[in-house]
RNA sequence: GGCCCCGUAGCUUAGUCUGGAUAGAGUGGCUGGUUUCGGCCCAGCAGGUCGGGGGUUCGAAUCCUCCCGGGGUCACCA
């Protein structure tokens, strides 16, 4: 619309201004469609830009498309007709495509312990985000490092060797990451008696790193059973990667490459035979790159996993770190570092970053047991919902599967949407009793919505649309939502916004529902049931691609 | 202390990059709505110094600047 207005307003009027640039959308329907505001003119001919309006807009001849102009103070606002918005607003969406390669990387955790409902906002946005990029066009290549050595999951290992008993999840009737994370507790609490045990997991770190052939076959039992709890956890996430990377096999890889740099004069020694950056000038210091006696440290390993992705997947146009923003200052570090040796100017990569999640009593501690694991969020959502459904008297005698099939939907549509609508970058506090709603900006409300725009259209027939010379008001809002659809995925996948589809789902649910509640379709005026059951039948397509953009699933009954 | 993020109705928040007409929602509170397409819905009322001051501009929640509050970070940890 923008494109044929500063087409008409360049033909017609001799202006000397970049006129799409300063073309507006009014937030208000009764200011038109697109607005155009004459106060760069005033300023110019220097003259009240009311009067400016009201003189162009007489001016002006108005293509087909443009059913009329008004001029309203200091705005020009143009009209376009019903049949524009209409052919707009029902034909299928074409998405803009951004041709690259991204390569995305997460949810990269620890192997000592279950994952929490800090992984789940990684999770979710990273999947999130992965069906933006690719719905706009790009390739995503998706990956995980899993941090599988160090001194956590020492920690873990020492309890177990300690009291495990040889006892094993199968033995305990536990979820094998839950049975690891219960010696990571343990630990955390032991030690507080007993200080050596810090030296003694230490110890058995080195003890790792030597090849000590029991502490190996240790590590190895621990880590297959964290990894084997948490790809269950993956599942219900829905989280898949083309390649799962392990910390344990990459760590020492980083040596040559900093010794590289150093000998290309990029880094320097200090006296301590460290190898550093000087990243003054940049304002992010001085940082040790690799240890003087030739041990990594975390950042080495990121720069020999950087080497490994180009190495299985080539150079990516983007690579995409989904990790929280308290290590937002190592990634700047970490960028600046692979800029210099030659992966890529930093604009190539991008640490999408999200804020902590804390609990209306603080932070969460695992040693005060104040965790909230992702299974256990997830399986009481679906109390929840399941209970709603039986409480109400359409779900009330459902079937047990498809009780539990619905319930496990709907308590991922209001976690996914809950967590996805928000600011990554704001810190929140989550209050598990209050937190999570079925009703009003939730997921649930826009699977309400679809389900019930699907039995509306089953109990109709085919039905000719017949293009109104006039929309009713709630036609027109609902028109004017649906033709954003295109612009919004695009935006989202530019910026790397999944909240833009939260948000936007959100409005044309509610938009469709205003417009559903003074607007009948099945008894509308034969001359309006066509085009009402269409409207509806875009509004659903629409809905559940949003949803599907959100990892939330659509259900034609609910 | 340096650097980064956050601050908008009681609560949760959109809008900030790219300045425009009356700052949108949800929730909670109050008042209503279905003999009609599914009430997890809809309508209405009350609720705002957009953290504060200064500046730029015809125009600032949005840009600049100085403060204030909250969080993070500044390891040879990850």
């Amino acid at each position: 619309m923008k494109t044929i207005i500063a087409t008409l307003l360049t033909e017609q009027l001799s202006l000397d201004v970049d006129i799409h640039s300063l073309l507006e959308t009014p937030k208000h329907a009764s200011h038109g469609d697109i607005a155009f505001p004459t106060f760069l003119l005033a300023k110019e001919r220097k003259q009240s830009p009311v009067i400016i309006a009201q003189e162009l807009a007489k001016e002006l001849t108005l293509p087909e498309q443009v059913q009329k102009v008004q001029a309203a103070g200091p705005y020009i606002n143009f009209f376009f007709t019903a049949q524009y918005h209409l052919d707009q607003a029902l034909k299928t969406p074409e998405i803009p495509q951004t041709q690259e390669t991204i390569l995305l990387e997460w949810p990269s955790p620890n192997s000592n312990k279950p994952l929490h409902i800090g992984h789940v906002r990684n999770m979710l946005m990273g999947n999130s985000l992965a069906r933006i990029l690719e719905k706009t066009g790009r390739k995503v290549i998706k990956v995980n490092l899993n941090n599988d050595r160090g001194i956590a999951i020492c920690k873990s290992m020492l309890m177990y060797q300690l009291y495990g008993e040889g006892k094993t999840p199968e033995s305990e009737g536990m979820k094998s990451d839950y049975f690891v994370g219960y010696y990571y507790t343990l630990f955390e609490k032991k030690v507080k008696e007993q200080p050596e045990l810090q030296d003694q997991a230490q110890e058995m770190l080195q003890q790792w790193e030597a090849g000590d052939a029991t502490v190996r076959a240790l590590w190895e039992q621990m880590n297959n059973w964290a990894f084997q709890g948490h790809n269950t956890t993956y599942e219900t996430f829905d989280i898949e990667h083309e390649k799962s990377y392990y910390e344990s096999e990459i760590f020492h890889k980083g040596k040559e490459i900093v010794q590289q740099g150093e000998k290309d004069g990029l880094f320097y020694t200090d006296e301590k035979q460290n190898i550093c950056i000087d990243l003054e000038q940049e304002g992010y210091g001085q940082k040790v790159l690799l240890r003087g006696d030739g041990t990594s440290i975390y950042i080495t390993q990121d720069i020999a996993l950087a080497k490994e992705k180009v190495n299985d997947f080539g150079a990516c146009d983007k690579y995409i770190f989904v990790v929280g923003n308290e290590q937002a200052y190592h990634f700047q570090v970490l960028f600046n570092v692979l800029e210099k040796l030659g992966f890529g100017s930093t604009e190539k990569f991008f640490h999408f970053a999200y804020g902590m999640i804390e609990l209306p009593e603080g932070k969460m501690s695992s040693r005060k047991g104040t965790v909230i694991y992702a299974d256990q969020l997830i399986e009481e959502l679906e109390e929840q919902a399941k209970e709603n459904l039986l409480n109400r008297e359409l779900t009330a005698d459902l079937e047990a599967e498809e009780l539990s099939a619905r319930s496990k939907a709907i308590a991922k549509a209001a976690l996914n949407f809950f967590i996805l609508k928000f600011n990554p970058l704001s810190n929140f506090v989550f209050n598990p009793k209050e937190s999570l709603s079925f009703e009003g900006e939730t997921g649930p409300y826009l699977q309400y919505t679809y389900a019930r725009i699907q039995s509306v259209l089953k109990k109709m027939e085919e039905t000719e649309v017949i293009y109104p010379e006039e929309l009713e008001e709630k036609e027109q809002a609902l028109v004017k939502v649906l033709q954003e659809y295109a612009s919004v995925v695009y935006e989202a996948g530019e910026e790397y916004k999944p909240s833009h589809i939260a948000h936007y789902a959100i409005k044309l649910a509610q938009t469709y529902n205003e417009f559903y509640h003074s607007c009948p379709i099945r008894t509308a005026p034969e001359d309006r049931k066509g085009l009402r059951k269409a409207l509806s039948e875009q509004t659903a397509r629409i809905i559940k691609d949003c949803l599907s953009l959100l990892t939330i699933q659509a259900l034609d009954e609910m």
